[in-house]
RNA sequence: GGAGGAGUGGCGGAGCGGUCGAUCGCGCCGGUCUUGAAAACCGGAGAUGGGUAACCAUCCGUGGGUUCGAAUCCCACCUCCUCCGCCA
């Protein structure tokens, strides 16, 4: 959420950033009417309840025998004064909700506002493409989809994936389930040189922590829920990490803060009926190595740096030819600042998909989830970062894709090769 | 699953209807002393909201209730701890 006195002393940089998102500017002269409307409330119930209580200090003088005077004249009199507050409170609640309730108030619908530098766009055809790295393979044979590969070397079953739980999900065997594994743990030990500390989370988590990161009340749909249960399958590692601070108050020298975990994520895909409905693109649950940082707000823009810089360095020791996206302002997630995204190249489709998205998220995290640090005298609340260091299951298809040689096998990117225990080529060479 | 116990400021720990935002200890910050540090002594310091400010209001796990007045009484819920049972 962003900060109510930002938004009174500087609405039109809060309505130029919802015009910049498509979203509506409005919202900002809703909020400040209801706000205005909120002090003056609360300027008359402060002084109620300060009459209240300096009559019934009096009552409890007079009954203790330290004042003289009327006790039950006066009791009378807070009694009256007690009603009229009662009401008044019934108004401030309703005002609160409306501003604050973390479903419904006009403050949390308000979004992140974009960084000066990122271009202005009107949808994810104006993001900006910063560099790319390595140079898509070319084949004397033919490019083939990754699920293909993965079927008939062996390491993906899809019909026994689908008989244990249904479409969009993922069974690997054999290499293919030692590749996943391999990955996860190359990924996790690259990022701990990096200087992250490595976590292990729960994969399950409340409704107060996925209410923090945003993800409820407003995107329900696309969580797991345990049903008997109040809590939810996580769709991602950065909801556990960004919320192992909250509503703490850090000492400065604790930060940054540098985490990083691999975790099975879950999403619903509500809404994407038909689209990558095959292979390991889009499914239920796969696993990611997630990167989150919290710093000071002074090194945010370094940290993003750096994090796109961790999150590249996968892909460049795999050798995968990728690009780098900066997300313009319609396509910036909701809490989101600033947006690299990360695109590797899939030699069947012709084109790069995302596999990482790395973001500054300034305070606006940190401050509905109220954590901070103390900077000399004064509490301030860090800049959170978050970014996949990278999706482990997209990663996969994309060494099938782009290892693949003219006799049918996979070739094992050369980091990984100690982590399959030597072995450097996937599959059986098919009969010349 | 059964039976008990407990949730108070960074931590420990008092208070159990009337200036209690809360005694005290540790830790923390400033000062005196010291070449410097430690010790000792003196002083300071919670968070949130409103207000230019003085100041005011709110917060003792959470949510209700009783009362003129609640950290203190009542109800519900949550969390943690101990013992028993079960268990990867």
């Amino acid at each position: 959420m962003l900060d109510i006195k930002l938004i009174r002393q500087e609405p039109e940089t809060v309505r130029t950033a919802l015009r910049h998102r498509g979203d509506d500017p409005g919202k900002v002269d809703r909020l400040l009417e209801m706000d205005a409307a909120f002090r003056n409330l609360q300027a008359r119930i402060d002084t109620l309840r300060q009459e209240r209580n300096t009559k019934s200090k009096a009552i409890g003088a007079i009954r203790t025998g330290k004042a003289a005077g009327d006790a039950d004249a006066l009791q009378a009199e807070v009694r009256t004064l007690g009603e009229t507050l009662t009401s008044l409170e019934g108004e401030l609640a309703q005002n609160q909700h409306a501003r604050l309730d973390p479903a419904e108030g006009l403050l949390y619908q308000i979004p992140n506002i974009p960084d000066a530098s990122v271009p202005v766009g009107n949808s994810e055809d104006d993001n900006v493409e910063v560099r790319r790295w390595g140079t898509p393979p070319t084949f004397t044979h033919a490019a083939e989809p990754h699920e293909e590969i993965g079927e008939r070397l062996g390491l993906l079953a899809t019909e026994e994936a689908t008989r244990l739980a249904g479409s969009r999900f993922v069974l690997l065997k054999g290499q293919g389930a030692r590749l996943e594994r391999a990955l996860l743990n190359f990924m996790l030990d690259l990022h701990l040189a990096h200087g992250y500390t490595e976590i292990l989370p729960p994969t399950l988590a409340n409704a107060d922590t996925l209410t923090a990161n945003g993800n409820l009340p407003k995107f329900h749909d696309q969580l797991f829920q345990v049903t008997g249960w109040p809590l939810y399958l996580i769709p991602t590692a950065e909801v556990p990490l960004t919320n192992m601070a909250r509503g703490q108050i850090m000492d400065a020298d604790q930060l940054p803060m540098h985490l990083t975990a691999g975790t099975s994520c879950f999403r619903s895909e509500a809404g994407a009926a038909g689209r990558d409905t095959k292979g390991m693109i889009r499914v239920h649950e796969f696993r990611k190595v997630e990167l989150v940082k919290l710093v000071a707000p002074e090194e945010g823009i370094t940290a993003l740096e750096g994090m796109v810089a961790d999150a590249e360095r996968v892909l460049q020791t795999l050798g995968l030819p990728y690009r780098v996206v900066r997300l313009c302002t319609a396509d910036l997630g909701f809490n989101s600042a600033i947006t690299y995204d990360l695109e590797v190249w899939f030699p069947s489709q012709g084109r790069y998909r995302e596999i990482s998205s790395c973001s500054l998220c300034t305070d606006f995290q940190t401050r509905r989830g109220q954590t901070r640090f103390r900077d000399g005298e004064t509490l301030r609340h860090p800049y959170s970062l978050n970014g996949s260091g990278v999706a482990v299951g997209r990663c996969l298809a994309a060494i099938l894709e782009n290892g693949l040689q003219g006799d049918g096998t996979v070739r094992v990117p050369d980091a990984l090769v100690p982590y399959m225990g030597g072995l450097s080529v996937l599959g059986q060479a098919r009969a010349v």
